[in-house]
DNA sequence: TATTGTAACTAACAATCGTTAGTTTTGTAA
DNA sequence: TTACAAAACTAACGATTGTTAGTTACAATA
C-alpha cells in the first residue's frame, strides 16, 4: 500500500505536532523534515489547517464508528464496556501520533471541522456514559457516581498514547487484558 | 493577600494558555486581557518564558514536596497511596489553570527550567511507582503489571484538571472519596 | 511643592509566520 | 525524442511574533 505524498506529509506533521503542539510547528519545520521547501508542500495540501483536520477527523471518525457499533450490540453492559476499552486500545496503538493532535490540538480546528469534531466527541462520550449507567441499572457496576467512573476510564484511555511508546515489551493483547482488569476490577 | 502585578499577569496568562496552549497565545493576547498594551507587560516580567516557568515550576514544586513528604511517612503502602491521590486532587482543585500548562506546555520551557521540571516529574513518578511496588510486595495490591497500575492512576489524576470544571459541582471531599474508591477498588 | 518610583504609553525593530506566484526539474508514457 | 503532468524550486508578500527604547501620566513621599 503506497502512500500518497499528502499522506506522507500528514504523517510527518503528526509526529511533529505530538512533540511541540500544532501552533509551535511551522510549515518550514514540516518541510525540513521531508527534505523539501515549505512552498512545495502546497502542491499537495491546501494549507496547515488541512493537515490538522485530516489528522484529527479521520481518527475521530474511527472512534465514533467503532463505538457506535459496539453500543448497539447484544450482551451485558459490562461486556460491551470491556469491548469499548479494547477497541480504544487498538485504535490508540495504531494511531498514536494522530491521537496526540486529537487530544491537544483539536481546538485549533476551525469552522465546520471544529463543529464536527465536537459533535463526534460528545457522541463518543455519551455512548460510554449510557453503557455505564446501564451497567449500574443491571447491578453489574457499583452504584457510584457514574460521572466519576466515566472520567476515570476515559482519562486513562485518552492518555494511553503517551504511555504506549514506553510500553516496551508489553504485547498489545497483554496490555488489553491488564488494563481492562485494572479499570474494571481495581487493584486491591 | 494582595497580588503583585506580576502575579496577576501569570494568572491571566494561565487561563489563556489553558484554552489555546502556550504557543498560540501572544503577548498581545495577554495584554489585551489585562487592558494594557503588550509592551507594558515588560515592566513586570522579563519575557514570555518567565510567565511559563513561574507557572509550571511553582506547581511542580508543590507536587514534589507533597509527594516526598507522604512517601516517607508511616503506614501501609495502600494508606499512603490513598493519601497521594487525595493530595493530588487537592492541588489540582486549587491550581487548575497552572496544571493545564504543566501537562501540555512543559516542553516549551528552556534551559535549566526544563531540566528541573523533568527531574521533578521523574521523581514524582518514581515515588508513586515505589509505593505501588511496595503494595504488591505487602500483598495489599494485586500482583498485576505495576506499570499498568501506575499509568492508570496517573492518567486519571493528570486529566482531572479538565474534568473538574465541567462536571465539578461535586464537593471536593465527595470527589476524593469517590475517585479513591474507583481507582483502588474498581467498579464491579 | 518638589521629587521619585511605578506603571502605563507610542513607535518601532528584526525575525518568523502561512501562503502565493511564477519557474524549473524530474519521471513517465506516447 | 517529444509531450505532459507531478513535484520540486526561488523569491517574495503582508501579517504577526516577542521584544526594546524612549517617553508620559500619576500617586505617594519628603
Amino acid at each position: 500500500m503506497k502512500l500518497t505524498r499528502k499522506e506522507e506529509i500528514v504523517i510527518v506533521a503528526a509526529k511533529l505536532f505530538k512533540e511541540k503542539g500544532y501552533s509551535a510547528v511551522s510549515m518550514r519545520d514540516i518541510a525540513q523534515q521531508m527534505d523539501i521547501k515549505a512552498a512545495s508542500l502546497y502542491n499537495h495540501i491546501k494549507g496547515k489547517q488541512e493537515i490538522l483536520s485530516s489528522l484529527v477527523l479521520q481518527v475521530a471518525k474511527e472512534f465514533t464508528n467503532s463505538t457506535q457499533t459496539i453500543t448497539s450490540q447484544d450482551g451485558t453492559a459490562l461486556q460491551r464496556l470491556k469491548k469499548l476499552i479494547e477497541v480504544h486500545i487498538d485504535i490508540t496503538v495504531h494511531h498514536a501520533d494522530a491521537i496526540a493532535a486529537l487530544n491537544n490540538d483539536w481546538m485549533h480546528l476551525d469552522g465546520q471541522d471544529l463543529l464536527d469534531f465536537i459533535a463526534m466527541r460528545d457522541q463518543y462520550e455519551e455512548n460510554f456514559r449510557s453503557i455505564i449507567k446501564q451497567g449500574i441499572q443491571e447491578q453489574q457496576i457499583k452504584a457510584k457516581e457514574p460521572e466519576v467512573i466515566l472520567f476515570s476510564i476515559l482519562s486513562t484511555l485518552r492518555t494511553l498514547y503517551l504511555w504506549n511508546e514506553k510500553r516496551g515489551k508489553l504485547e498489545v493483547n497483554v496490555l488489553k487484558k491488564e488494563l481492562v482488569s485494572v479499570l474494571i476490577s481495581g487493584i486491591v
